[in-house]
RNA sequence: GCCCGCGUGGUGGAAUGGUAGACACAGGAGACUUAAAAUCUCCAGGCCGAAUAGGCCGUGCCGGUUCGAGUCCGGCCGCGGGUACCA
């Protein structure tokens, strides 16, 4: 059994950063749109309001917040969270309620598993008074869905704009009344709550603030705005992000600093004996992880000190810290790893920001947001200048690597879990059939991994980086496969044969290349020879077409250009040295992936130096313009010929053309053309 | 449940709203070879068709916007990530 228990715990105020964090998010330029969106909808800015709802028994008022004051008209209930204050002090005297909040507890605490369970309530027989129609008491009940972190810990229920509230008063047997319709269907609510979006035009009932024709939002502003004009609630920002509560009560963490004196309270552990360490088994006694609970709780060398305010007898914090506490400022740590203080400014200074973080999406709001946060605090500390309080200028979040997972059985049902290299056709070495999990995220504990190695040690580390980065597009999760891998491996010893043939070619006399490739490339002259031109354009698209992938993380496509290119060349009747500027530039644009392959061309080939230190080739862009293009000619959108024409030929000039295609006079069948759409260097699509 | 993505041939995938399937894997046919390996050439979305003629269908499903939709919009279905103690 898994029980809610009210434990001390450390909590961050990342609450306090709320507004900061939301709105520095536009600031996140080179951020995917779908990180900070995330985070957007985390932190969760919303305006509503604090109404009192008024006790009929005289008691303290209960305080609900909503979002949707506008629909007021049909709060028919109110529902207090199983921890809000009034429920502990009514189950004092109510053995049902004590039952009823005692088995809140044992639900799983989980958002996801919170809203998927069962809604659960109890009638408290208190009620409240309606603030508009005073003649209206609404009962209170307690329901297990109400969180206590958010808002106020208790809501007004109006089941027909909720779905959930609608669930629960259909379940209870509690009032449905619309506080609008939708314009020109005048029906109440039956088992569908009424939701329309914030934007769109509604039909409000005798609304109390005099509105009637206007969208959900204007009539929330509306009513926020009476309600605060009549002194009957308080308008309100609130955020959906909670405190970040970072103790664990785990060995594996770094202590919480702090120590427990009965003179002094809870003190902050002297700066000097920072960091606390985790005791290992210095005193002879091994760290039992055997029994269950904290084993620092059971350590008492380590954890009965001094107190550093009164120095009398203390002890120790216990609960460590989360290990997104680490992970929250690592990089900044790392730009002065020796220093005695946590940074140093001047390289951090210096360093700051990381240009660009790469991570897996699974992070995009942990992780990402506490690093945020965290920045801004060590700023604040003075560990980190202001230029760093958004740490990473620039996020691409990849995909995971997934994989089968093999599982057998131990001898009491437990499962065993075996690597794909020892397991072929579903079978062990031994023979033992295993059952197969469909893939997942490759992690340890599952074994469903794949180590590299294997890969390296058969074709090598080019192969290996090659072939990994060619398949699939980082950010997408890829199953893992290691087909393809040599054939991968194939296509760079074509690579390598080509340049080697090139480079006999010169040792023959047959290339003669005095100058640098940079000369060459610069003094090339096109309209001598068609073959030649014809290469080196496809060289300067590649290059173009390359460099764009490298820089956009499109790797897949960025190969696939190269594989295009080396095909082309391959079959190329050029000149022996444009063949060998296209060698040399190819070895170059596949450096960053096969760095050994591309330095033994680069040499092979008389390449001056490293290829890793050579500036990187620039696409011309005067011979990247073709001079004739492939049209293609559409009739009502269907493709139906195809024309090729000079690249400057007027719009006039290119419908003629295409109105004289035997196909596209078939498709017409005897029509006249109502418009010709002709979209210059594209398409040519004739409307009939 | 809620938030965010994704869905394209046998497979991985390509495609600033403009010829869907580039490039590759697996596959097929052939050349070379005594043979195999290696290498090279060619074919390949589906359906009708003798066809490299022509046509129809086709990017998860239904609808919309547009001269034109894989791409934009709305509604579904499926899968994945997150859902605050896996990190």
């Amino acid at each position: 059994d898994v029980e809610k228990r009210e434990l001390t715990q450390w909590f961050f105020k990342i609450s306090g950063f709320s507004e900061d964090l939301l709105e520095a998010l536009d600031t996140l330029d080179d951020w995917p749109a779908k990180v900070r969106l995330m985070q957007e909808n985390w932190i969760g800015k919303s305006r509503g309001i604090e109404i009192p709802f008024e006790r009929t028994d005289g008691g303290e008022a209960i305080v609900c917040y909503s979002t949707r004051p506008d629909t007021m008209r049909g709060a028919s209930f109110i529902a207090i969270s199983p921890e809000h204050p009034l429920s502990r002090e009514l189950a004092d005297n109510n053995a049902e309620l004590a039952d009823f909040i005692a088995e809140t507890r044992k639900m799983d605490t989980t958002e996801a598993a919170m809203e998927k369970a069962e809604k659960k309530g109890l009638d408290t027989g208190i009620t409240v008074k309606h603030p508009v129609y005073p003649d209206r008491d609404l009962p209170v009940w307690v329901g297990n869905f109400v969180l206590m972190d958010y808002g106020t810990g208790a809501v007004f229920g109006c089941p027909a704009h909720d779905q959930r509230d609608l669930d629960f008063a259909r379940k209870y047997d509690l009032d449905v009344r619309n506080a609008f319709y939708m314009p020109g269907q005048e029906v109440e609510v039956e088992n569908e709550a009424l939701v329309p979006a914030k934007t769109e035009m509604v039909v409000f009932i005798d609304h109390f603030a005099g509105i009637a024709d206007c969208t959900s939002q204007e009539g929330i502003d509306a009513t926020i705005d009476w309600f605060e004009a009549k002194g009957l609630g308080t308008a309100q920002v609130k955020y959906r992000l909670r405190d970040w509560g970072l103790s664990r009560q785990r060995y594996w963490g770094c202590p919480i600093p702090v120590v427990h004196c009965d003179a002094c309270g809870v003190v902050p552990e002297k700066k000097e004996n920072l960091p606390v360490e985790l005791p290992y088994d210095e005193d002879g006694t091994p760290i039992d992880f055997s029994i269950p609970g904290n084993p620092l709780d059971r350590h008492p060398s380590w954890r009965n000190c001094k107190c550093p305010k009164c120095g009398g007898d203390a002890q120790r914090e216990t609960d460590t810290m989360d290990t997104f506490v680490d992970s929250s400022w690592y990089f900044a740590r790392f730009t002065a790893p020796h220093a005695e203080t946590p940074t140093d400014m001047a390289e951090a200074e210096y360093w700051m920001n990381v240009d660009q973080y790469i991570g897996g999406i699974e992070h995009a709001i942990l992780h990402l947001l506490y690093s945020r946060f965290f920045a801004r605090a060590m700023h604040i500390c003075g560990h980190l200048p202001k230029k760093a309080i958004e740490p990473f200028d620039a996020l691409f979040t990849q995909g995971m690597v997934t994989h089968e997972i093999y599982q057998t059985r131990d001898g009491n049902g437990r499962p065993v879990y075996h690597l794909p290299e020892d397991v072929s056709d579903g079978k062990l070495t031994d023979g033992t059939a295993v059952e197969i999990i469909p893939s997942a995220k490759m992690s340890k504990s599952k074994k469903n991994v794949v180590d590299p190695v294997n890969i390296i040690e058969a074709f090598g580390a080019d192969t290996a980086r090659w072939f990994v980065l060619s398949d699939s597009p980082p950010e997408r999760d890829v199953e893992w496969t290691a087909a393809g891998a040599e054939a991968a491996h194939k296509f760079l010893g074509r690579v390598w044969r080509k340049a080697h043939e090139l480079s006999q070619m010169k040792a023959e006399g047959v290339a003669d290349l005095d100058q640098s490739l940079q000369e060459i490339m610069d003094s090339y002259q096109l309209g001598i020879n068609a073959l030649d031109d014809e290469l080196m354009r496809a060289m300067h698209k590649t290059i173009d077409e390359v460099t764009k992938g490298v820089e956009s993380f499109g790797f897949n496509a960025a190969i696939a250009k190269i594989y295009g290119f080396f095909n082309q060349l391959g079959k190329s009747k050029a000149a022996a040295s444009v063949q060998w500027q296209a060698m040399q530039i190819l070895a170059q644009l596949m450096s960053p992936m096969t760095p050994h392959l591309s330095e033994e061309i680069w040499s092979m080939l008389g390449g001056e130096g490293l290829v890793a230190e050579a500036p990187w080739p620039q696409a011309d862009e005067s011979m990247m313009v073709e001079d004739t293009v492939t049209l293609p000619i559409q009739v009502n959108g269907k493709r139906r010929a195809e024309i090729s024409v000079p690249k400057d030929m007027d719009k006039a000039e290119v419908e003629k053309i295409a109105l004289t295609q035997d196909a596209v006079i078939r498709a017409l069948e005897g029509a006249t053309p109502k418009k010709v759409i002709v979209v210059p260097g594209r398409i040519v699509n004739v409307v009939i």
